[in-house]
RNA sequence: GCGGAGUUAGCUUAGCGGUAGAGCAGGUCCUUUACACGGACAAGGUCGGGGGUUCGAUCCCCUCACUCCGCACCA
């Protein structure tokens, strides 16, 4: 047997044995498989991106359910590939050809810039797969997909078309979510609404008097309002006062609303002066305005607000859009205001409360904080923006919201299950189009002839033109049948293809099917999938909508509910945050590297550090320290079969219970016993996503039961040159090594491969060894060992306190108890290990106390004496015996007091009563005996 | 504003009605047959505040405060 190096060496080991996985094909997926099927797709990251954290928690997480379902015997299949990721790819490309070309997309055309995208992805677009490699995925990567590969795009398209035929997707004319950034709509799912600090302006809008109505627009301004009626009377109105955050939309501004009949209502059917562009506007009334709020007087800016729009389509108002695409205003000509012309929405919103205070109109300025949405992906805040859009009305709700209901789906923690119900129960129409080239085109073709009367580059205001001209322009219906063609190929010449993309996700919620389809019927085996595990923050945009999709394009060709679900159950992970809690972000800069981490602490630590303080159903507060432990308790692993391997070659067959064992290695196999099958067991965590807490156990079992009790104990054995447990001892260690290779070898695949094969355990691979939930315990165990354990813990606190060095040999008295020394003598190779555990010189066994009794410290076996000469400072040990005392009698009187009180007495369950006179008397002599002591030293 | 999760040692956390448990950091000691990526020991907590239920509450209920996450937003 080879000798294993003195620490574990990831570089040595990861890449290497990676390989032979591939080659040996253990991840491909056999659809032909007689074995029950298991199967996950992998959420796709961004083809062009780069691997973070949460991808490896998030991958690991599934490459643990992955392996251990394999070792169960399963068939599996996990499912990697990529997404395009419109936006955000186009995005970086744009920024790419900016720096290295100074060029913009629009200058190079549409056709080169998608060239581009694909030059990006063809160079880029292997790394992140290639990263997932290095923490040990097992994914079936000859089927991995790409949300654009042409198969895929083809499906995406007829989804497109058959949604289309069934009148769930449609054109519509609303307002909708615009990125003046990126010059597309974006779904509500992609607005995050973030708290900003502004201004509240309050404005003046005067009012029109009867006479002053007469006298056309355009006049002088007016200084106050010659026909004003006498000050201190209801009429003595002269303006309204309207509280705005966005002074720069008043040129857009069409009316002024006032509550039904609230205290302004008189006012309504009169007109006011627009402060700016300058105009007269009518006052009306509308539920929509609060009078709690601002002046209870709220401008209607239809171009530019959602509830505006609203109030403006009820009362049948102009709409005046006064903003470009990319949120520059748009005002031309020759008016009070056109020095805003041409200025950026932010500038001008400075600018026009200049120009209103400049005229008397800005009552004041107060400092507002205000939610307004930002784009997600362009991070700047959104422009409610009417436009025209393709929209998809979402089918199959109500069995969508029973899927949860029922139980069919699962989710872990299952918390997000409200979430989830909340957003369903409240969902809008999704706009699926985006004003995007990189990404799937939409199906649908025009007649060159019939030009759209609009389109989604059409301002506000030419859609209000179209409107006057079709009727069902509300239902989107911008062209006569034989205008439009919903279908994936061209008609032929004379048609052109809608220029607009669809949303990425719009193909990603076929993901979970899509990818499936192949010759071979890994459909048929693999779907539906078993689990998926995402983060939370997808829980519309993409884990809603998969379970839709399965719902309704049933991809398996049966009715039934259970073979049309996309995954039967959904675990959460926690997002990763910095130690002050704050999000990962490039810009923060705080986001670690995973490939360093790999390389500091290798892959196996990085995982099993990253699971292990994984919480269920929380936030992750990423500490590197944490990576450290997991290394090191790779470290541990690989040292305790560094040991084993250095007594000789192991038995992969082993079976402790064929020899006879000591006391230490029942100990261990009944603790296996207990982890595998005990009351809250690893396995049971295990599969109830509880990843934190199998790994908690596992680590726990491996670096304080095998590590440093049975290791240390079994050396004893080992230095014994007749011992007749010497063959138990190994035997138990093969056997306990073997579980333990096994259990840890879905956290941990490469150190527990690298070990099984070197040591020899026989079979090629770790990861197609079955699966351990069963150990038996030894007939034989008794508690002695953990009684060694305990007394040895209580003699080296009695060493630790006299403060001796650690390296100091000393000998110890133990005085056993009748039970001990009668029914249970303490045999030799017992008192051994006792001897190591304590560092003792030697250990004396009395049937009573030492003639003159140094320190004493109580134990399972017996009391426990140092010397009393040479060694102890009587100071210290007083200090240590009222300290002790003190614990002893406050332990003592709380006991006491509960056994003192009748209620407890007459109501508290007899066994616990039991318990707690059984505490007192054992506190009590422990009392007695430290006074004596303590008398002793006066 | 509505809904969800949380608040336990300096940090990260376990605790599922009966004397609060761990890891890390910090402290002291130690290179004794794997491991200094290690070993030994000590110290560190009125379990966010206040009520209630109970013989007994970190745990169940109510309430307040703060943090995080959804959703809806008042211009």
């Amino acid at each position: 047997m080879p000798e294993l190096a003195k620490a574990y060496e990831p570089q040595q080991v990861e890449d290497r044995l990676y390989q032979k996985w591939q080659d040996g094909g253990y991840f491909k997926a056999d659809p032909k498989s007689t074995k029950p099927a298991y199967s996950i797709v992998m959420p796709p990251p961004n083809v062009t991106g780069k691997l973070t954290l949460g991808h490896v928690l998030n991958n690991t997480i599934q490459d643990i359910l992955c392996r251990k379902a394999r070792m169960e015997g399963k068939e599996v299949l996990w499912l990697p590939g990529t997404d395009h990721a419109g936006l955000a790819t186009q995005t970086a490309v744009e920024k790419h050809l900016r720096q290295t070309e100074k060029k913009t997309r629009h200058e190079i055309g549409r056709e080169a810039f998608v060239k581009r995208i694909w030059d990006w992805k063809h160079e880029f677009g292997g790394i992140i797969t290639q990263q997932l490699r290095k923490i040990g995925c097992s994914c079936d990567w000859s089927r991995e997909r790409f949300t654009m590969d042409p198969d895929y795009e083809r499906a995406v398209q007829e989804v497109f078309v058959k949604l289309h035929r069934e009148g769930l997707i449609y054109r519509g004319t609303r307002m909708v979510n615009w990125c003046p950034g990126s010059l597309t709509a974006i779904s509500d799912e992609e607005v995050i609404p973030t708290k900003q600090k502004g201004s509240l302006y309050y404005v003046k809008y005067e009012l029109v008097s009867v006479v002053a109505a007469a006298v056309p627009s355009g006049d002088e301004f007016p200084s106050g309002n010659p026909q004003a009626p006498p000050l201190g009377t209801a009429a003595a109105t002269t303006y309204l006062e309207v509280a705005t955050t966005r002074p720069e939309t008043i040129m857009a501004d069409v009316a002024l609303a006032v509550k039904p009949g609230g205290k302004w209502a008189h006012l309504v059917g009169r007109k006011v002066w627009r402060p700016l562009h300058r105009e007269q506007i009518p006052i009306i009334a509308d539920e929509a305005v609060e009078e709690g709020f601002g002046t209870g007087v709220l401008k209607v800016t239809p171009a530019h607000d959602k509830t505006d729009y609203e109030i403006g389509k009820r009362h049948k108002l102009p709409v005046i859009d006064i903003l470009t695409p990319n949120a520059k205003i748009n005002d031309p000509g020759e008016h009070d205001a056109s020095e805003l012309h041409g200025l950026d929405r932010f500038e001008a919103r400075k600018k026009s409360a200049e120009l209103l205070k400049d005229r008397g109109l800005l009552v004041k300025e107060e400092p507002y904080e205000n939610t307004v949405g930002f784009s997600e992906r362009a991070n700047v805040p959104i422009e409610p923006r009417l436009s025209s859009q393709w929209f998809l009305k979402y089918p199959n709700i109500k069995e969508a919201l029973a899927l949860l209901q029922k139980g069919h789906v699962k989710f872990h923690p299952q918390h997000w299950t409200k979430v989830y119900q909340h957003w369903l129960e409240n969902i809008q129409d999704w706009c699926i189009s985006r004003q995007v080239w990189w990404g799937h085109r939409i199906p649908v073709w025009y007649r060159v002839d019939h030009t759209p009367l609009i389109d989604s580059s059409s301002s506000p205001t030419e859609i209000v033109e179209v409107e006057k001209f079709r009727k069902d322009f509300a239902k989107g219906n911008l062209w006569a049948p034989d205008e439009i063609l919903c279908q994936i190929e061209s008609p032929g010449e004379g048609w052109v293809q809608d220029p607009d993309s669809l949303d990425t996700w719009f193909s990603s919620w076929l993901w979970a099917y899509e990818t499936m389809q192949t010759e071979d019927g890994t459909r048929q085996k693999f779907y539906p999938t078993s689990a998926l595990v995402t983060g939370p923050d997808i829980i519309f945009l993409w884990v809603a909508r998969m379970l839709i999709a399965g719902l309704h394009f049933k991809p398996n060709g049966a009715e039934t509910l259970e073979t049309n679900l996309a995954f039967k159950d959904v675990y959460f992970t926690g997002l990763i945050r910095d130690k002050q809690g704050r999000k990962l972000s490039k810009s923060l800069g705080n986001s670690p590297d995973p490939l360093e981490l790999i390389a500091k602490y290798g892959a196996d630590g990085l995982r099993f550090g990253l699971v292990r303080i994984a919480p269920q159903g929380a936030d992750i507060r990423f500490d590197e320290k944490q990576i450290e432990e997991g290394r090191n308790f790779c470290n541990k692993l690989w040292n305790i079969c560094r040991f084993r391997a250095m007594q000789g070659p192991i038995d992969p067959k082993a079976d402790p219970f064929q020899h006879s064992r000591s006391i230490f290695a029942d100990e261990l196999l009944d603790r296996l016993h207990f982890l595998l099958e005990g009351e809250r067991n690893a396995i049971e965590a295990l599969n109830q996503y509880n990843f934190s807490e199998a790994a908690s156990q596992l680590y726990d079992f491996v670096w304080n039961e095998f590590a440093a009790r049975y290791v240390e104990a079994a050396k004893i054995d080992f230095a014994q040159t007749d011992s007749p447990t010497r063959a138990g001892t190994l035997a138990t260690f093969d056997y306990v090594m073997s579980h333990v290779l096994r259990l840890l070898h879905p956290f941990a695949p490469f150190v527990t491969e690298e070990l099984w094969c070197e040591l020899g355990f026989g079979a090629e691979t770790v990861q197609l060894q079955n699966w351990p939930v069963k150990s038996p315990r030894s007939k034989d165990w008794s508690p002695r060992a953990q009684e060694i354990y305990m007394t040895a813990d209580v003699g080296r606190t009695l060493r630790g306190e006299i403060k001796l060095p650690s390296n100091q040999k000393i000998p110890f008295f133990l005085v056993t108890s009748a039970l001990v020394s009668k029914k249970r003598p303490l045999a030799d190779d017992q008192k051994a290990v006792l001897t190591a555990f304590l560092n003792a010189s030697e250990i004396q066994v009395l049937d009573s106390p030492p003639a003159n009794p140094g320190p004493k410290a109580f134990t399972q076996l017996g009391d426990l004496y140092l010397p009393a000469t040479g060694l102890v400072d009587p100071g210290v040990e007083k200090d240590r015996l009222v300290k002790e005392l003190a614990k002893v009698e406050k332990d003592l009187e709380q006991t006491r007091r509960k056994l003192g009180d009748a209620n407890m007495l007459a109501k508290a369950p007899p066994a616990k009563l039991e318990e707690w006179r059984a505490l007192e008397i054992s506190l009590g002599e422990k009392e007695k005996s430290l006074r004596e002591s303590l008398a002793k030293l006066e």
